[in-house]
DNA sequence: CCGTTGACTCGTACAGCGTACGATGCGATG
DNA sequence: CATCGCATCGTACGCTGTACGAGTCAACGG
């Protein structure tokens, strides 16, 4: 009587939900209760997702969750990887442009994880969800259309992958409040005889965050890809 | 009769700790939490470090912590901090050879977070201790030294900083467990015509993580500050 | 010499957490 | 109608962080 722990489709059967679901509540599902997660997630924070909570906003007692999940983590495992899929056209990431291409796809992964700050204070604790697999296949297979050597290639995907991840968990870091941005320059303010560089350059408040992780990007790939 | 909250240092009075320290323990202090958190942390991981523990390893009740302490985030606050301490010698921060100092650092930030994997995790969700800020001013200074640009300085800063997190988490990651990077590539053999590309690469596998970090460090130093 | 104070320690208690376990309901199948 | 498997959920347990207040003991002022 283990909840399930297989790799199968959630193939809820035929058989009816309810002759007329009497009250609005739709049954649970595998989706029903990621979907719900990554609500609470976005709502409340990563201390703020408890089974007892989720199951109330299913409508459902907690522990049937865990006919549908084996524990927490896998719930966060899932609402991670839920949140960190790339819808992007194929034309694109098959179109001649390949730095456009690779450019888009990290763009809307950084995007896709700021939506929801939690994931990364999620990401380095979990483990590779298809979702994130497959960004790491498009970019390994544009870059290696691109003309990246295969002995190289490896290397060239992790370096971007690194980028991405610490801009967004920096930036996301700080997101989560910027007063504590301002708390924290003013605090440097006090000390600037010790951090006086830093304090001068206004580090933690005048900063273009997205023109900086585009450069970043860009310097990556033209040492990873020199332009001819 | 609140725990202290100032930035005091924690200065202990003269008074004795006791005519003989009849047992062998010393008394509480600030230091001896913290470094024993450590201990703890790198002996059983993030999920290992419970005030309970950490009191029993020191000899003492759960409760007295709180007198140094406000609570347990703050004790991964401390740790975090602790072990991000930077012991470089100025003469090579402030040598001419710039590139080298800047990388000397990095790899040294590197490395202290990998010597502790559960710092990668933490980092996230932390605010920035006088450790990682005096690794920042010294990263200003040297850039600056170099002669970045006053405008350009903090995207520098960032960009480096980015990259060495975003290596640093990843890599932390998959050491924690070479068996689930495994287990984790064979999982990509079976789905080998889903992800074909980065399968025939092994990208889980064969990987020179510290030559990548490297090259992309290098890369980006190329970027921000061009060979001339 | 004694009473007071303030720094520090800790036993007890409590609310809230993840989840083990077993009872229950209910459509489908025979 | 009996049986079975999927799915739900109430209760209970062990463990957590920590609020609270009582306790200890050195230092100090009278």
């Amino acid at each position: 009587m283990a909840a399930r722990r297989d790799g199968t489709q959630d193939k809820r059967p035929q058989r009816q939900a309810a002759p007329i679901p009497s009250a609005q509540e739709p049954p649970l599902s595998l989706e029903r209760i990621i979907a719900t997660a990554v609500e609470l997630l976005d709502a409340e924070g990563i201390d703020g997702l408890k089974m007892r909570r989720l199951a109330d906003r299913l409508g459902s007692g907690a522990m049937s969750l865990y006919w549908h999940v084996s524990n927490k983590d896998e719930v966060f495992d899932l609402a991670l990887d839920s949140v960190l899929e790339y819808r992007g056209s194929p034309q694109l990431s098959e179109s001649p442009d390949w730095r456009q291409a690779v450019v888009h796809m990290l763009e809307d992964w950084r995007a896709s994880m700021l939506r929801h700050p939690w994931s990364a204070s999620l990401l380095p604790r979990r483990a590779l969800g298809p979702n994130i697999l497959a960004r790491l296949e498009l970019l390994g297979g544009i870059l290696s259309r691109a003309g990246v050597d295969e002995a190289d290639l490896n290397g060239a995907i992790w370096s971007l992958w690194n980028y991405v991840m610490g801009a967004t968990i920096t930036r996301a870091n700080f997101d989560l409040s910027d007063e504590d941005m301002l708390a924290g320059q003013q605090r440097l303010a006090h000390l600037s005889q010790e951090y006086p560089t830093i304090e001068r350059a206004r580090l933690l408040l005048d900063n273009d965050w997205d023109g900086v992780f585009r450069k970043g990007v860009d310097f990556l790939l033209d040492g990873l890809v020199p332009r001819q």
